[in-house]
DNA sequence: CTGAAAGCGCTTACAG
DNA sequence: CTGAAAGCGCTTACAG
């Protein structure tokens, strides 16, 4: 049950050859006969061998090392950020170090340069908001630290960056609404300037266009993510002449505050309105009905970036170094066919 | 600009003593006279010194590796906690390792020990639910790696633990609510079974005792810490024939239950109910009016957890090896003299 | 109280 | 194609 464990001597001894050799074959380098690396290969399997990190990471250049910096108030997102990336960094061999940062702070720069400078970080994951921050790219361009971005606003540069289509889940959602029949929808805003806010935006106009439904200005709320919004937002609507008959709010908070809103009044949802959310936050299980909303596959984006910085370490071509990640529309009891 | 990677040695030739003798402040040995570890760690400061666990690790027996495993669906609680072991781990020169494990899964205490074993963890901070598990604890005493329990049920069985008095929370946030004049108080009850739910009746109900307010049965509701749970609960409370004019609900969720249920009915809060939570999760200032809660010091108790942790392993005598920390009671918009 | 030496498991020059 | 040597940054015996 408990082995001891083996090291490249050991492996040498018994192959019969240098610890050079045996590294050799190890680290797949060329310049070693068939037989040896047969030889070695064998002996490997024996004692079943694993290359020491730690013993690595002291003498090259290499730590094998992956950071993850956040500075994100939504903790669900990082945690699931976190278990995503944790596994594929072990997958792979790499450990990763976990480092909360303030973005607002002056200081912020400083210890993001001790970080990767005194961690020897080999990369390192940027999760919003940290991946729109110029400075922060500039610094880990300095210290020719390869990166890559999760979720970020911009267009990468030419750099590693995983994403989410939010423009045709919106448009997901939208089509999940008027298939249930709905034609009046309001829809919320996120906050102003966040490139979220504008694709899911963008998303259900362009549903709504490829439908012919035309979207009238009373029903378009600008709202900021937060609950209250969506219970200002709800009232707003609720107040109209003709009222919309579905709510579709940037974000489940927002859509928890709609339907506050809706219980004020007395109406049933989804039965009297249908409400729809964005992200599968907690609080979309929380309320009553549960939310329909959008699920991000934030751990699969996570394990992805891990995936593709590490083999940018290994030079080995990323086939797509920008991808985008499927969503799931996740229909739960908030939403109901127009009546 | 470039920040170049200190090293023990550059440290030592900086404070003008031998690299052993650097090693010993680092290391917080005793036989260093005041002065030179004064000069040394001054010379750390320098140069923001970090030791490599890299090379550490690939010679001694200890890893000055602190794992924190986590399976607990509160994800502002998971990072709360983060932010105070890092702090502190950091602080103590030692480095964190976080792993999400599934407790439920039966190959959880084989990934346990491996995660153990293999990276030579030092000592383990185990937070609910996972501190409550037999297994768990047989396992690292199989293995004699230390660990500390962080808020657990059980009183501990001579190891450490870091916990929050929530007999005295309960009472403070009771006393709070017939401060502010109200006596006929609806209280709602967590999950049967945890320790926690059963604190926190328990102090509920002997600040009213001491007050001298009878507790009317009508005016107990068992719930299970969901929002739905609330939700009826407040029903059932407003329907009575002369219901309460305030709502202690056991954690926050319940009373953002609570806090819906008066809105259907055209409540005001806190003008017509008083609502008062605990917690302080995220959705007690997303709802509105946001709740008055008590604040548990997550991330104190995650620091002091690593303290008393790192302080075993150095063999330093903890004074208190179950420390109780300070809570906070938390007074927003949800509760308001009775009227 | 302080330090010189050996060595952890591996890699990177360098030499055959 | 193969290996002996030096060294990564640190710690553990051991000596003064």
């Amino acid at each position: 049950m408990n082995q001891k464990k083996s090291t490249l001597a050991s492996v040498a001894q018994l192959a019969g050859v240098s610890i050079k050799t045996a590294s050799r074959v190890v680290r797949r380098e060329p310049n070693v006969s068939a037989s040896t690396r047969h030889r070695v290969e064998e002996a490997m399997r024996e004692v079943s061998y694993r290359p020491s990190i730690a013993a690595r990471a002291t003498v090259g250049s290499r730590s094998y090392l992956i950071g993850l910096v956040f500075d994100n108030p939504n903790s669900n997102y990082i945690v699931d950020l976190l278990r995503g990336a944790m596994h594929q960094t072990r997958e792979e061999g790499y450990h990763l170090i976990v480092e909360p940062i303030r973005s607002q702070d002056t200081s912020m720069i400083h210890e993001l340069r001790r970080l990767v400078v005194q961690s020897n970080l080999d990369g390192i994951v940027l999760p919003p908001p940290i991946c729109d921050l110029p400075e922060v790219l500039e610094v880990l361009k300095q210290q020719s630290t390869p990166y890559v971005k999760i979720a970020s606003s911009e267009s990468s540069g030419g750099g590693l960056s995983v994403g989410m289509d939010d423009v045709s889940a919106a448009m997901a959602m939208t089509s999940h609404l008027t298939d249930l029949g709905h034609t009046d929808i309001g829809f919320i805003l996120g906050r102003q300037g966040t490139a979220t806010t504008s694709r899911r935006f963008e998303g259900f106009q362009r549903a709504m266009r490829e439908r012919g439904i035309a979207v009238k200005p009373e029903y378009i709320y600008e709202g900021d993510y937060t609950f209250k919004a969506g219970l200002l937002a709800g009232e707003q609507f609720l107040n109209l002449a003709s009222p919309p008959s579905a709510i579709f709010a940037s974000n489940d908070e927002m859509a928890a505050g709609v339907t506050m809103a809706a219980l004020r009044r007395n109406l049933v949802v989804p039965d009297d309105i249908s409400i729809a959310g964005f992200d599968d936050s907690p609080i979309s299980t929380m309320i009553w009905p549960p939310l329909t909303t959008i699920r991000q596959p934030t751990q699969a984006i996570s394990q992805k970036a891990i995936s593709l910085l590490i083999n940018d370490l290994r030079e080995i071509e990323n086939e797509d170094a920008n991808p985008t990640l499927p969503f799931d529309l996740i229909v739960r009891g908030s939403t109901a066919p127009y009546q």
